[in-house]
DNA sequence: TGAATAGTGTCTATGAGACATTATCTT
DNA sequence: AAGATAATGTCTCATAGACACTATTCA
């Protein structure tokens, strides 16, 4: 980078913006947080929340989390955030060229529609009505959109991601309905209970047990100290196998 | 993004650079291309390949592109290109503030350090000699390296990826030194054959032969249409597996 | 003791990894 | 036929996936 400039030279500057991509659970549904817009373009239509950095001086990373407590009234160390890229075609905003920095957040589920914010407008919408085209997004937030969700899709295999979509404690059938959610797959109860628990490190027993009025109390367990899950667990294959034609 | 803007307050705008880690095979050794840095900050270090967006209305892909032409004489139009992120923080450059976002080539082992060329400072570098520290980057550009290797390394599991290093036609040996070379790490002959052959669309035969002078002709293949590996191409457990302790 | 929810065990098939020999070509 | 390189087959073990029953609690 940085290339030989001439003294006269100055490089062209362009707006930064983040957008994030909010995901939890909630009541078993794969959700992501979109506002709806106040201004033109788009006014009115579907977004990301997000918004350009608030001086040149500020980091991209702390523009996502001031932005993830001014819009969706989070609290950003408590979450897992990761960068899922720039996103810059020149005629992506109507008014005029801006880079954004796309950022992934998974949260524990929150029952309520995030309220006392500035963006008392902002409502959890399944990722599947985004995804299919059932709602429509401005600008490229679809594309996104598309890439964060692939992303998470993929990090639950090799990584205790999933863990962070539930809250300090969790059970094995809430780490479960995490899974089934998000890949939008149904999982074997047993198989699972196996594979997860044979992982070292995914999860640790807390010892204590959550009851819900009737039936057997389940087991609480708190997320582990692994960083990456030996082995992964696979997503079912979509491409069954190689139809064995003969 | 775009957030709710009085009229008077103007975002802030950023300069935009775009820098690449172009990866190739040399010899059976994984290289990444860097140029000497003719001015400061940083002068006569070693950095990789980018520069700033030719004008404001410029793609930050396209520049990429430009970028690979004019610092490494590369046609990017032949090549394996990707985004790595964007690296954004205030101080990664002395200057003064610069986001940039990183791209990862890979191209077919080049016999010549790419010549003729601008930078005819560029010289190709073991990346190796790179992540341990030996051969010490100019600004950030290190973890960048770090980030775009590491995505390579995982993208060879479950992408058809490593054919990207071969040329159009390859012998399944080649195939392997790339898998080798890339994870740094020693495969099974008969296994990598087995395997390889096994998943759908990851190769498919032309029907000729490359012979060197001595010993018997090696199968020329060509990269097939799949995108994904059905089943993936596990990197050996470097956590070899639970200790059993008992 | 019945209803409700939590948790486990077994069998089969497939892939991973270790390992040595055969095949084809040139000189 | 000797030298060199390319290619393959078998065995064992671990994991994936299908599948049904037992355990614990509360009313």
């Amino acid at each position: 980078m940085q290339q030989d400039a001439t003294e006269s030279w100055v490089p062209p500057a362009i707006p930064i913006a983040v957008d994030l991509v909010i995901l939890t659970l909630r009541e078993s549904r794969f959700d992501v947080l979109l506002v709806e817009r106040g201004i033109e373009p788009f006014k009115g239509g579907q977004a990301l929340p997000g918004g350009f950095l608030s001086s040149a001086g500020e980091d991209i990373y702390d523009a996502a989390l001031r932005e993830l407590h001014e819009e969706a009234g989070l609290d950003g160390s408590a979450l897992h955030i990761e960068q899922v890229g720039a996103y810059g075609a020149p005629d992506r905003d109507p008014r005029g060229r801006v880079l954004s920095v796309a950022y992934l957040a998974i949260a524990p589920g929150l029952p309520e529609p995030v309220a006392g914010t500035d963006a008392s407008a902002a409502a959890w919408t399944a990722v599947d009505d985004v995804l299919s085209g059932h709602v429509k997004l401005a600008f490229d937030h679809l594309a996104i959109v598309e890439d964060a969700v692939e992303r998470a899709r993929a990090k639950l295999e090799h990584t205790p991601l999933a863990t962070a979509f539930c809250g300090k404690r969790f059970t094995i059938a809430d780490l479960q309905r995490v899974y089934e959610a998000v890949w939008g797959a149904d999982l074997d109860l047993r198989n699972f209970y196996r594979k997860v628990q044979r992982v070292e490190g995914f999860i640790e027993s807390t010892g204590t047990e959550r009851r819900e009025a009737k039936g057997r109390p389940a087991r609480l367990f708190r997320a582990g100290s692994a960083t990456a899950l030996h082995p992964p667990l696979t997503r079912p294959d979509r491409t069954p196998r190689a139809e064995e034609h003969q």
